[in-house]
Parts: structure tokens; C-alpha cells; sequence
RNA sequence: GGGCGGGUAGCUCAGCGGGAGAGCAUCGGUCUUACAAGCCGAGGGUCGCAGGUUCGAAACCUGUUCCGCCCACCA
């Protein structure tokens, strides 16, 4: 793949120079004029200097058309979001990617789905911005840069923190450059004037304000807690960092002595026998009568030689589970961790942070990692006769949700976010309505996790990330303060006294929280803010609906302004207002109790208006898509193709080493013959097709292909036009109803109707509706129907006038058809639209616009549709729904019997009088598309094969003269069939209509639609019986 | 353990109370001067299973089975 662009081949390699007036876009001969810049806009007056070719290749290719577009849409400013607007606003932010990631098809479907509503929007006038940015994923990131540092036998704590830092913002920008230039070629109309990443300045600046004021507020506090650690990552996790898998473990079940008992003793039951060595205590049942007794008395903890007490638990303890007692380890257990605070037991932490055992525990067992700890203190126990049985458990374990270790509950001082007071308000936001979430069902989901209320740990301890902006005053003689300070300052405000700051960073989703508020410029009071915040919709996966989603409501609702502020009050940058809390002690602060953000504001402070969220791309068996499987797919290999072999390397330089082979040896079999090359619009076609599954996409290659066949028809379409606009002048050319022909007017009614249908689909967040609407309206029926008809008019030979006629309508349709497909398929449709002489405004055309990117987007009355389908003028709907009619009555016919198209056929029309009216209007277009001479009679032929059709409830029959004999027998076989078709039909509906209940019970027009059904198919009935006894009259005469 | 989603044509999936659809694949005809990545035609489905609600169920309810996902400290 290569970033600069490749001059096509098939092209005239000679750009137009830059000062030449906008592309001669048609032949010469054909050259458009000119009425300069539409209204409004300056980029609609930049010259295009980038004309189309003077001849479209005679195939589509992606490559020679995406290469062009980009750059120059993007020099002109048509990304650029206008602040000073006055339209409604549009603003989506795009989910930031991880900066030293590389994108895969999940983030081409955002990427695509966003683009879609983001050019939809832009073209129908909205003051649209679409933000990028970038997320510098703390673990992750630190993690490949350590991984780094190992290989070159180095580790991040001998270069020390500042060294490092320099490292990853290295390593960043190497490699942060992937992202945006996949998103370029995916045709993606970011802002990328607005382009953010989360540790720049402005982000991190607003990283700090928000921590202070959330510190200030007593929203996060600093606490000793038991939390979840990662011992590979070395640091806390939140509880939405951890993925608790079932694993087939065991149940082990140990004897501890019950002190001054004799031999009595309790049996605990344990999936971690190794953290016995941390119990402080045994907790039983206080109405169990094995040992309820026993409730006060104190046993001997094995091998680590203390007394611990025997505390009665109602809470901890299940009377049905195991032995009915359970070992308590406060330090290392969810569940005991409450348990001992309600016993006031002691926490004992058995392990360091690399997660091996330390000086808690007895010698023999120090520096042992939990296997091998486990091992000898179960040894040690048998030994001594204390482990009474194992079984085989099924249980869950957390696992670390970046790196999938085994998560260990550690005690630690950590910093935590309060959710309760914001989280209610969070709820109540997508409660009420001021969010709305789409599709709903995940509603659940949100309020499930929202209203739990766990307090979200919010420091990490690492490296790359916002740096937690907390000074303490605990050098010696200091105060002991502990400061949330808006600049870094050295000395203690309140005595002088040296500060130190906190050596741990945020959790990256910390900032990813404030995203819609800081690429807008928060906490200044920017234009930028006030135009686009709220922003409009936040489209994204649904797997970080719990990460993300959930998060930027619980801070936004309480960060953002209340209501746009006046100018006036402009962000007085904020002095440094030291804010202080009582010496962090090692239980949890205390409790003010923040009061919720008063209703009444939540409509202007939501981040967001509407959440979409978008299923997960899998391959095309369903599974997830990973590095190590081998079955990711690159967004640059389906646009651009790639060779097995080149696919094959991806693998040896993404995978990791262990699983290379087998990721090998899936893509030699799912893709012997590699990917072939299908282009940007025709991924981002497919995609939205896809929109509308549920839960998972499965990305089948075959759509890809078909996707690229359809750009390929586009192409095609635009293609006939130009090579049959001779002497077409489209500067004087007028559509003109009164003068327009049946196709002609009926095309332009049927654009308007595709424009609404998709205007309604877009506006709804329909994207696959959307897609599919838009591509079988281009290809079924202005490809397959429409030109069609429209061939013989614009044929050289034909008629002048008409002529003129048919190629202006063609035109038209082909230019507001572009313009429909433009959101979907950018790159093909500017490139096909530059080549499309153009009606003038006026015209209902888009002559002078510089591109279809600030062309309007055709909207219900802006077409010359409009008159007809608003009851204005004549829609020749019917006439054209007859026409398809015969057209395919006689097709059918040729069909069955395989008539070869250069075969011309006699057909006859025969119904009633309306029949031959019909026939005078449309005869013409029939015989050409059936390859028949058509006429019309009273009385049906002798000899003839019939095929009835019909609008509504009206039958017609078309008879179609074959030259030579009819196999009679077969010709009865086939209507046999149909006739017991339509009768097995008339028969339901007969049913239907006979049942008492339901004539009196069903709405009168579903009643009415069953009779005009009964009508309709009793004529499709007399039809076939007429045609199947001549057809037994011709066998009887023969 | 709790919650959610899905089982519709050979494949991938729409439809989600009133006549079973699309793309691809298959079969037949066609190189018709925009497109063989095309055009024309055809075949193919008791809509997972069983009950129920309803005049009417692929759709709604209940149960059941099979897949998948999310959440979860019963040791």
C-alpha cells in the first residue's frame, strides 16, 4: 500500500493546471458552462482543479478513482466544521482510536456508519463537524513500548520515568500517523483541522480541571481499598478492566484446629488454598448446628503459626454451600474484604506486586508465585494430615481484560471516582429521554451497569498517562496537606513545606470520559463549545458501552456548563485554588454526599443527544476477530487487495510468535487466492449494509465483491450517459414536463420517492435500509428499467428534440442519484459526478457547484419530481407499472422457452380497453424490452403461449407467437402449475373471507384488501383457465 | 447465578401482527453497441420445536432445545 496517490493508468497523466476554470467535466463538444459558484461557501467558488478525465475507463477501478479525492476535498476545507454557522448543528465525535493501534474492520464500520450521517448531514445543510482524535491507551501503549525496552535488554525502571516518556511519545509518533491515513483512505470527512490526541496539551488540561473540580466537589477521593491487580501489568484495574471467565478449578477442603477443643476442628472449603497463609479469621453460620457453638473461639492457622477467630457471618456464609465454614482472607477477597470490615479483622497482605508471596508469610514460602505456592502449601498440608479432600470445581476467575493474566484483589492506596450522586443523574439522563439509546434493548444493559454505583478506580500505576495533579505536604516537618492543584508547584501553599506529587497516572478512560467536551475546547469557553456541545450522535461499538459510554455521561452531566455561557463571562483561565482534604487515612474517606446535578440543565449538559451502537465485524464464521487467529482483516487489504503472500507477513509481523502458525494456517485456507482488491465505497457500501445485524456482523468476502460490482454499475451508468450526450448543451437544456417522456417524467417521480425514503432512513439512524434502499433504486430501477426505456430516444439516430429531452432527464437523474449515493460511496460518486455534464440550478441541477461533497442533498420538493409526485403533474406511475408488466409477462414466456434475445417475437395484449390506451403510451418500450412486436386485440390468438399480468386487481394477458410448434403437453404442464398456484391462493383468501370472525372482527381494510385480493386473483385465475383451454383446443385441433 | 441476543432459501442475513424477501451460490438462456464484475428467466423455505393469545402469528406470550454475548465475590 502506498500513501501517495498513483496516477491512474488509464488516464491522461496531465492534471489540469491549478488556475483553470472548474473541470471541463464532458467532452469538448459538451462543455458545460459555467454559471460560477453556487451561493454561499467559499470552497464552493475553489476551481476544480482536479478535472475528471476526458474518458471514463471502460471498468471501474477503485484505485485509479480513490487516489485523487481526498486531498484535494480536504485542501479545499469541505472537513472543516464552520463555528460561526448559523445552521442547526451537527457534531459527531469520533471514538478515539488507540494511537499506537492500527485500524480493523470494527473501526471501518464506525469510521463508515459516522461518515455516512456526517456527509448526509453536511449536504443537506447542517453546520456539520466530525472530530478526530486519538486515545493514548495507557497499558496498552506502556506495555509495547517495556516490551521494547526488554528486547534491547533494557527495562523502563533503569532508564528511569522521564526517559521513558521520551520513549513512548517516540514510539507514538511513529506510528500515530497509521490511523489517520487509514481513515483518509477510507474517505472518512474528518475535521482534522480539530484534530486531538488525549495527552496533548488542551486534553490534558482538561484532565486536570476536571480532576480538581471532581476532587473539590469530593467526587474522587483517595482511599485504601482492596482493588483488582494485574501482577503482569503491575498496577489496579477497574472493575470494568476485569472479565471474569469460568475455569475447571478445584475445591480444596482444609482442617484447621479449634483452639481448647481437643480434637474438634472446622473444614473450610477454598478455590485458593494458597491464601490461607493471609486468613484472619473463620467465619461459620451463626444458625449452623455443626459449629454454630463454636462462634468465638479461635483456631490455629496452619503452617503460618497464628490464632485467628472464629466469627459468626450470616452474610459470607451459605449453610447449603461446602462444609458450612469459610476461611476469611480480607487482603485478597472480594467478599472476605467486607466480611473483615464488618468484624474489624485484620488485613494481611500476603503477596508483592509482581504477585509472589512476601514477607507476610512464613520463609519457606517467600518469593513464591501463586502456583508454586499453591503446590507446597497444599504438600505442606497433607503432610500434616490437614487437606481432607479435593474436587473438581467449576468457579470464576477474573482475568485482566489487556493482557488476560489471572487478576489478584490486592489492599492498596488507589484513587476512586464516586459514581453514586453522578451515576443517578446519568440514569435519569437516558431515563427521561434527554439520551436516547439506539438500539433500545441496550438500554438494559446501561442502566445494569450505571446503577451499581461502584466506585470506579481511577489511578493506575503507571508511566504513560495524565499524571494525577494531587501534591502532598508529607516531607518531614510538612503539614501533611494533600492538594489538587490546576499547576505543579513545589512548595506547600499552607506552610511552605516541600510537595511531593502522586506518582501514579489516571486510567485512560478517565480522560476518554471528558472526550465530547474537550475536542471542543472545554474548559474554555470556546465557540467551538457553544456551537457543537451537546454533541449530536455518539456512534460507536456496543463493547465500550460500559467503558466509554456510561463514563462521559457520569462526568459530563457534572462537568459541563450548564447552559451556554455569554462571551462575557469568558474563561478567566483559572487560578490555582489549592483545595484540601484531611490526611488520607487508611479507611475510606468519609462520606459528604454530593447532591445530583439538578435536572432541569441535563438537556444542555449530556455529551450527546443519541448513542448508536453498532454491532461487533467477526469473520465470516463468527468469531472474533484476533491478531493471534490470524482473521483480522485489514481495512487497506480490501481496498486495496492483497496477495497470500502479503497477507501471510502481516501475520509473521503482527501475531505473536506463539500463535503465528496456526493464524497462518487460517488465511491459506480462507483466502487461497488472497483478497482481491474492492476499493474504499465498496467496503464502506457493504458495511452499511450490514448495519442493521444485531449482535455481530459476519463479514462475508462474496458482499464485498458484489458491493464492488455495484460501483462497477454506477460507473457503467454514468458511462452510457456521457457516450450518448452528443450535442447535448446543458447550459440551455431545461427539464420540461410538458415536453418529458413517459420514462422521463416517471424516473424523476421515482428519484423524488428514493430521496425520501432514503432522507427518512438516514434521519433515523437506518443505515442498512438506507444502503439497500439506494442501491435497488439505482441498479433495479433507473439501471434496469429507466435506461432501458430511455435507449431508443437517446439513441444518435433518434429524433433531435427528444433527444434533447431524454438526455436532460438523464442527467438529472444520474446527477441527484450521485448525490444520494455520495454518502455511502464518496470517491466513485465525486469522480462520476465531475464527469456528468450538469443542468444549472434552476434546472434542478447542480451545474458550477465545485463538488458533490457541498452539493445539496436532494431533498423531497428540490427535484423536478416533486410537481409530479405532489400531485402537480401527471405521474405516469401506472403506465410504466403496466409496461413492467408485459415486459415481464413476455420474458417470462421467452424464458421458459428459451427464445434467444436476437430472436424477435409477435406478442399480443388483449384486456380491456384501458389495455390498448395503455399500449399506444408505452408499446413502444415494451417491444423494445421484450424484443417483441406488440399489439394490441380484443379477442385472444389462436397458438399463442399466455402469460397474465396485471396492476391491482386488473388481469391483462400477454400472448406471446412462437414461430414453430409448441410442445402443447408441456406448454398445459406449465400452466397447470400456475393455475394451481393462484388457485391454492384463492382458496386461503377465500377461507379468510368465509370466517364469520373475521369479516366482524378485522379492520375494514384489511377486509377491503382481502377482497380486492379475491378480485385480483380471480382474474389472475379466469386468465390462466382461458389460456390453458386454448391451449387444450389447439390439442384437440391438431 | 442474573441479564441480553439469535436460530427464516445451500451460504450470509433483512423482515418482527395482515399476501415469505435481498445479496451470493445453483440451473437454463444470452458476449443485445454502459456494464459477462453484465443482461434475461427459473428452481429453492411446514420462518428451531411444542403449546397459547388473536378473525389472523415468521413476528406477540409461555415452555423447550441449540448457539452466542454481557454481567456476577457463594467459599
Amino acid at each position: 500500500m502506498s500513501d501517495s496517490p498513483p496516477s491512474p493508468p488509464s488516464r491522461p497523466s496531465s492534471p489540469p493546471p491549478p488556475a483553470s476554470p472548474s473541470a471541463p467535466s464532458a467532452p469538448a463538444a459538451l462543455d458545460p458552462a459555467e454559471h460560477g459558484a453556487r451561493a454561499g461557501g467559499d470552497a464552493a467558488r475553489a476551481p476544480a482543479a482536479v478535472g475528471a478525465a476526458d474518458e471514463l475507463a471502460k471498468a471501474y477501478d477503485p484505485a485509479a478513482v480513490e487516489a485523487r479525492w481526498y486531498s484535494v476535498w480536504e485542501s479545499r476545507g469541505y472537513f472543516r466544521g464552520d463555528e460561526k454557522s448559523d445552521a442547526e448543528p451537527f457534531c459527531v465525535v469520533l471514538p478515539p482510536p488507540n494511537v499506537t493501534g492500527s485500524l480493523h474492520m470494527g473501526h471501518a464500520l464506525t469510521a463508515t456508519l459516522e461518515d455516512v450521517m456526517v456527509r448526509h448531514r453536511r449536504m443537506s445543510g447542517r453546520a456539520t463537524v466530525w472530530l478526530p482524535g486519538t486515545d493514548h491507551a495507557g497499558i496498552g501503549t506502556q506495555v509495547v513500548v517495556e516490551r521494547e525496552l526488554n528486547r534491547e535488554g533494557t527495562t523502563r525502571h533503569a532508564i528511569g520515568r522521564d526517559k521513558f516518556l521520551e520513549r513512548v511519545w517516540q514510539w507514538k509518533a511513529q506510528k500515530g500517523s497509521r490511523i489517520s491515513l487509514q481513515h483518509r483512505r477510507l474517505g472518512a470527512s474528518l475535521d482534522w483541522s480539530r484534530e486531538r490526541f488525549t495527552m496533548d496539551e488542551p486534553s490534558s488540561r482538561a484532565v486536570r480541571e476536571a480532576f480538581v473540580r471532581l476532587f473539590e466537589a469530593g467526587l474522587v477521593f483517595r482511599a485504601r481499598r482492596l482493588i483488582n491487580w494485574c501482577t503482569v501489568d503491575r498496577t489496579a484495574l477497574s472493575d470494568a478492566e476485569v472479565k471474569h471467565e469460568t475455569h475447571q478449578g478445584k475445591l480444596w477442603h482444609l482442617r484447621y484446629r479449634v483452639e481448647g477443643e481437643g480434637d474438634r476442628s472446622v473444614v473450610v472449603a477454598t478455590t485458593r488454598p494458597e491464601t490461607m497463609l493471609g486468613d484472619t479469621a473463620v467465619a461459620v453460620h451463626p444458625d449452623d448446628p455443626r459449629h454454630g457453638d463454636l462462634v468465638g473461639r479461635t483456631v490455629a492457622l496452619p503452617l503460618a503459626e497464628r490464632l485467628i477467630p472464629i466469627v459468626a457471618d450470616a452474610q459470607l456464609v451459605n449453610l447449603e454451600f461446602g462444609t458450612g465454614a469459610v476461611k476469611v482472607t480480607p487482603g485478597h477477597d472480594f467478599a472476605d474484604f467486607e466480611t473483615g470490615k464488618r468484624h474489624a479483622l485484620p488485613v494481611v497482605s500476603i503477596f508483592d506486586g509482581e504477585g509472589r508471596a512476601n514477607d507476610a508469610v512464613p520463609a519457606r514460602y517467600r518469593g513464591l508465585a501463586v502456583p508454586e505456592l499453591r503446590a507446597r502449601v497444599l504438600a505442606d498440608l497433607d503432610a500434616r494430615g490437614l487437606l481432607v479432600k479435593e474436587e473438581p470445581y467449576e468457579h470464576p476467575l477474573p482475568h485482566c481484560h489487556r493482557c488476560g493474566s489471572v487478576i489478584e484483589p490486592m489492599v492498596s492506596d488507589q484513587w476512586f471516582a464516586r459514581t453514586e450522586a453522578m451515576g443517578r443523574v446519568a440514569v435519569e439522563a437516558v431515563r427521561r429521554g434527554a439520551v436516547r439509546i439506539v438500539p433500545e434493548e441496550w438500554r438494559q444493559t446501561y442502566f445494569n451497569w450505571q446503577e451499581e454505583y461502584r466506585d470506579w478506580c481511577i489511578s493506575r500505576q503507571l508511566w504513560w498517562g495524565h499524571r494525577i495533579p494531587v501534591f502532598y505536604c508529607d516531607g518531614a516537618g510538612g503539614c501533611g496537606a494533600v492538594l489538587a492543584l490546576r499547576t505543579d508547584e513545589t512548595a506547600c501553599p499552607r506552610c511552605g513545606g516541600r510537595l511531593r506529587q502522586d506518582d501514579d497516572v489516571l486510567d485512560t478512560w478517565f480522560s476518554s470520559a471528558l472526550w465530547p467536551m474537550t475536542t471542543l475546547g472545554w474548559p474554555d469557553d470556546t465557540a467551538d463549545l457553544r456551537k457543537w456541545y451537546p454533541t449530536t450522535v455518539l456512534e460507536t461499538g456496543h463493547d465500550i458501552l460500559t467503558f466509554w459510554v456510561s463514563r462521559m455521561l457520569l462526568f459530563c452531566l457534572q462537568l459541563a456548563p450548564e447552559r451556554p455561557p455569554r462571551l462575557s463571562s469568558l474563561a478567566t483561565t483559572p487560578t490555582p485554588t489549592p483545595s484540601t482534604t484531611p490526611t488520607p487515612s487508611a479507611t475510606p474517606t468519609p462520606t459528604a454526599t454530593p447532591t445530583p446535578t439538578p435536572v432541569p440543565f441535563m438537556d444542555q449538559r449530556v455529551p450527546f443527544r443519541t448513542v448508536y451502537l453498532h454491532a461487533m465485524v467477526r469473520d465470516e464464521k463468527g468469531e472474533k476477530m484476533s491478531k493471534s487467529k490470524g482473521n483480522v482483516i485489514d481495512p487497506l487489504d480490501v481496498i486495496d487487495g492483497a496477495s497470500l503472500d502479503q497477507l501471510v507477513a502481516a501475520v509473521r509481523e503482527q501475531a505473536a510468535p506463539d500463535a503465528q502458525e496456526s493464524a497462518i494456517a487460517y488465511r491459506r485456507e480462507r483466502f487461497p487466492e488472497g483478497l482481491p482488491r474492492c476499493g474504499a465505497d465498496a467496503l464502506r457500501l457493504t458495511l452499511a449494509q450490514l448495519a442493521a445485524q444485531g449482535r455481530d456482523i459476519k463479514l462475508p468476502v462474496d458482499r464485498l465483491v458484489a458491493s464492488r460490482s455495484f460501483c462497477n454499475k454506477i460507473w457503467q451508468a454514468v458511462r452510457f450517459a456521457r457516450l450518448n450526450l452528443g450535442g447535448f448543451d446543458p447550459a440551455t437544456q431545461r427539464f420540461d414536463p410538458a415536453a418529458a417522456s413517459v420514462p422521463d417524467r416517471w424516473i424523476v417521480c421515482a428519484l423524488d420517492r428514493a430521496a425520501v425514503r432514503l432522507h427518512e432512513a438516514l434521519e433515523g439512524l437506518e443505515f442498512a435500509e438506507a444502503a439497500n434502499g439506494i442501491y435497488a433504486f439505482f441498479w433495479h430501477e433507473l439501471c434496469d428499467w429507466y435506461i432501458e426505456m430511455a435507449k431508443p430516444a437517446l439513441a444518435a439516430a433518434a429524433e433531435p428534440r427528444g433527444r434533447a429531452q431524454a438526455q436532460g432527464a438523464l442527467v438529472l437523474a444520474l446527477d441527484a442519484s450521485l448525490r444520494l449515493l455520495h454518502p455511502f460511496a464518496p470517491f466513485v460518486t465525486e469522480e462520476l459526478w465531475q464527469a456528468l455534464p450538469r443542468l444549472p440550478e434552476h434546472a434542478g441541477g447542480t451545474a458550477g457547484i465545485a463538488s458533490i461533497m457541498i452539493a445539496p442533498f436532494p431533498r423531497p420538493g428540490a427535484l423536478p419530481g416533486a410537481a409530479y409526485t405532489g400531485g402537480r403533474c401527471d405521474d405516469p406511475r401506472d403506465d410504466v407499472e403496466w409496461g413492467k408488466g408485459m415486459v415481464n409477462a413476455v420474458r417470462t414466456v421467452r424464458g421458459e422457452y428459451n427464445v434467444p434475445p436476437s430472436r424477435k417475437t409477435e406478442v399480443v395484449i388483449t384486456g380491456p380497453d384501458t389495455a390498448r390506451r395503455t399500449l399506444e403510451t408505452i408499446g413502444a418500450y415494451v417491444a423494445a424490452l421484450s424484443g417483441s412486436l406488440v399489439t394490441w386485440a380484443a379477442e385472444s390468438p389462436r397458438g399463442a403461449l399466455s402469460q397474465d399480468f396485471g396492476v391491482g386487481e386488473e388481469r391483462w394477458q400477454a400472448h406471446v407467437k412462437l414461430a414453430g410448434a409448441i410442445d402443447v403437453d408441456a406448454e398445459l404442464a406449465r400452466l397447470d402449475k400456475e393455475l394451481k398456484k393462484a388457485e391454492k391462493e384463492l382458496d386461503g383468501v377465500r377461507r379468510k373471507l368465509g370466517n364469520a370472525d373475521f369479516v366482524a372482527r378485522a379492520p375494514a381494510e384489511i377486509i377491503e384488501k382481502e377482497r380486492a385480493k379475491e378480485r385480483e386473483i380471480g382474474a389472475t385465475l379466469a386468465a390462466r383457465a382461458q389460456a390453458r383451454d386454448r391451449i387444450r383446443a389447439l390439442k384437440a385441433g391438431s
